[in-house]
DNA sequence: TTGTATGCGTTATCAT
DNA sequence: ATGATAACGCATACAA
């Protein structure tokens, strides 16, 4: 009868005098469903498996934060894994995914960088890029790079340098791009890792140039930041001589001078909606794939301005 | 017998083609234990819960990452729950603690921020500083706050401002120490939580002063920063005309230019600490107090210079 | 060295 | 509307 009532509460067929009883004791009693019987009788655990890469950048705190809230509101715990991004990186992802297996997590949300997955019996959903043959959710990447060079170009930007890793499909849009404004001939692209030090490269490379570019798109606002210092040290002014726009919205953009022109993720859609997949995944798992691109918001700060010819 | 052989290995009374065959049907059948079984039977979940404050700080997620590790070690999970820490407060946290008990997490980890802790029935670990009653790995700001004091006196420093949480026990120590140089009566303090922004506020104050100070010691690495940018907009230079020393030892630490002296928690040491208190205060209850400070890192670079009269 | 039986707390089914 | 009972997978005490 406890179970019963716990379960479908005034709307079961049960008298109200029993529930409130039930109700009273439980009170009393301070009784909590306990969480491993549950999952033992159920077959359920009501946890999402997160495995994430184990790498000492912000931004994946902000989305853990986002994570938690959203899945919350389903009634779901999640539980993490990090896995090494270095060379035995590929068994430190398998371990991790084994990890999540013994715990009997539902679901695995997990950025969908591994070459190869292993198979798994429970859904597992791709957060960051659109991954064939999995549920995905990702930033819109070719809408961004139409976007921030549609931006440029009618701000009165021709020669534009580009900072970044290049196979990354935000790109292939920034190259579509330009070739439509007939400006590619005129562009850089920087190839390399997202570090803060490659963007002091970066800006070396630049002020030795003859013809310098008049913006730079940085991958990230890491560089975007290391790279305003640099051509702070190089007496390059920022934006006069240089727009800079970064990629990420990180805090760091708003103590820097000029503050930082950037495009947000939106970390809280993208959790909400990481949860409305998972969730959705579960319910019915013969639904077609589920691919959700999410639009990303431009932040309009002072480091980038039009320039006039 | 599987029971007996998987839990005692090769040191059980067990005969080895006994062994080989289980342990052969182990692999083919691909044989997890079922972590919600085990918890029922042993009343034991193997899982620590963390609660941390929903704030959008990176340095969280370098402790989490930490721990995660560290607990690993010795066979435990993590399970961790967010609370706000805005007007709701005191509610949020309880809320936070509560879904810990649900999840029956052996123990908890927390910073001892909250003035009244809701009473637990299993141990809490406090993390950050040292609070009475409770098992606490903190980093000995006490031995911070002498020594920063110490280098800048004798590095020739006189005239010192401290912008912070000044109820924060680093800054008892740090006016002990002035008050033994002789050095108090000159110094500052800023009160102020510690934010990019107050560091502005802090550095805009330091431009209007007859007499300014030589050195700035800030409350965390993101006034830091934000510090240095406002002094390069104020046209003060560091560190030629003010020394600045931070307390994090942020990844932008090293992005900024002067790159910034600092302090480092060394979230390593405290991760692996916070593991070996959290296990001994679980397999002997009745242990005394566990209290364990850990010494800072100075990281020496290019924001902090000696003077010279 | 191996086999058997019990119960952890829950949910679901069936009977009343 | 309520009560009785089985079963989830495991660890363990005890018997053999």
């Amino acid at each position: 009868m406890v179970s019963y009532v716990l379960r479908t509460g005034e709307k079961g067929s049960s008298a109200p005098n029993t529930r409130e009883q039930i109700m009273r004791a439980v009170e009393e009693l301070g009784y909590k469903t306990d969480f491993a019987a549950r999952a033992l009788r159920t077959g359920k655990s009501r946890i999402i498996g997160v495995v994430l890469p184990r790498i000492n950048q912000g931004y994946l705190h902000s989305l853990v934060m986002e994570l938690e809230e959203a899945f919350r509101n389903y009634g779901y715990s999640l539980f993490y894994s990090y896995f090494h991004s270095g060379d035995e990186r590929h068994k430190s992802f398998g371990d991790a995914m084994d990890r999540m297996s013994a715990m009997n997590v539902e679901a695995i949300i997990t950025p969908g960088l591994q070459d190869n997955m292993p198979d798994m019996s429970i859904p597992v959903i791709i957060w960051g890029n659109d991954r064939k043959g999995y549920d995905c959710v990702y930033p819109d990447k070719t809408a961004f790079g139409f976007d921030v060079i549609k931006r440029l170009y009618e701000n009165g930007h021709r020669r534009i340098l580009v900072a970044g890793i290049i196979e990354d499909s935000r790109y292939a849009a920034m190259k579509e791009a330009m070739c439509r404004y007939g400006i590619l001939e005129q562009a850089h692209f920087f190839d390399g890792v997202a570090s803060a030090k490659n963007a002091v490269v970066v800006m070396r490379e630049i002020a030795g140039m003859e013809l310098r570019p008049t913006a730079v798109v940085f991958h990230s606002d890491e560089m975007a930041v290391s790279g305003i210092f640099e051509a702070y040290r190089l007496g390059i002014k920022v934006p006069q001589e240089i727009s800079v726009i970064g990629y990420d919205n990180l805090p760091i953009g708003t103590w820097v001078a000029p503050m930082l022109t950037t495009y947000d993720q939106r970390f809280d859609v993208m959790a909400k909606e990481l949860a409305r997949v998972t969730v959705c995944r579960l319910k019915n798992p013969d639904v077609p794939r589920l691919s959700v691109g999410i639009e990303m918001n431009y932040i309009e700060r002072k480091s980038f301005i039009a320039i006039t010819h």
